[in-house]
DNA sequence: ATCGTTTATCGTCTATATACGATAAACCAG
DNA sequence: CTGGTTTATCGTATATAGACGATAAACGAT
């Protein structure tokens, strides 16, 4: 595959332009990947997911990291879709986007099993 | 839970003592999520495992990146354990772990069939 | 109206990730 | 032994991630 001249560009044009070379399929997994990459992130999955109903800062008091931390990991968590938020007032009304999760699920799956059987398919 | 006041600590001694808080289960989760993070070790993965046999830097010339970035990405994912390398003479042999993999997707897979299984427990 | 509570965001700092070119080491071929 | 090939690593630059305290905005309660 041809490879640019990367270093002509700025950082930033240059990781654009790379992203280009990837499929979606591929980005979106290593979105995905990118959201779960943080034990904290996998905590408060955990965490709004076991409270069943949707639930606030309480989530703060489940980790060990500050307020702001906190936020800012939902905030990832938001804009990867696997969590959805609701503001209330002063208070701020997180849960779990299990529609989003299972397309999660299906993603990551799908991807392995096809690994799967190239594996089965010759070795 | 109780939040240490980090801010007495370098960065370093703050990350570490962090993880601590966090299970083993949680943190094995986040460092595969983080080894599956970038798009080109997606690709790297479904290129060796579409080769079957293991590869050199083959891989290279399949990816929209310089020979060192690519290495560097090989190393993460070899470090991750899901590719195993050789080195014969002057070339280096990688291959994909097939049995890290199959733990990994095992790995993801519990995971999200426990919080399938809280969702479906309640609502 | 004022006070306490809650939470998102700002500013900042440090660490890590990602990319590259250059280079050195290890080999193979001649 | 010399020259080409391959690849890991070094050095470097930039971008992103992750943490915090401080603060402002939005409420509810008094």
């Amino acid at each position: 595959m041809l490879r640019p001249v990367n270093h002509l560009k700025t950082g930033l044009d240059m990781a654009k332009a790379q992203m280009d070379r990837f499929t979606d399929a591929q980005q979106d997994l290593a979105r995905l990947a990118k959201a779960l990459s943080h034990p904290a992130r996998i905590v408060i999955l955990e965490v709004l997911a076991a409270r069943k109903v949707c639930l606030c800062g309480e989530v703060v008091d489940e980790l060990p990291l500050s307020q702001a931390t906190v936020s800012q990991h939902l905030k990832v968590l938001k804009e990867a879709g696997l969590v959805s938020g609701e503001i209330e007032g002063a208070r701020s009304c997180y849960c779990v986007d299990w529609k989003s999760l299972s397309q999660a699920q299906d993603l990551i799956s799908t991807w392995f099993k096809r690994a799967d059987d190239i594996k089965r398919s010759c070795c």
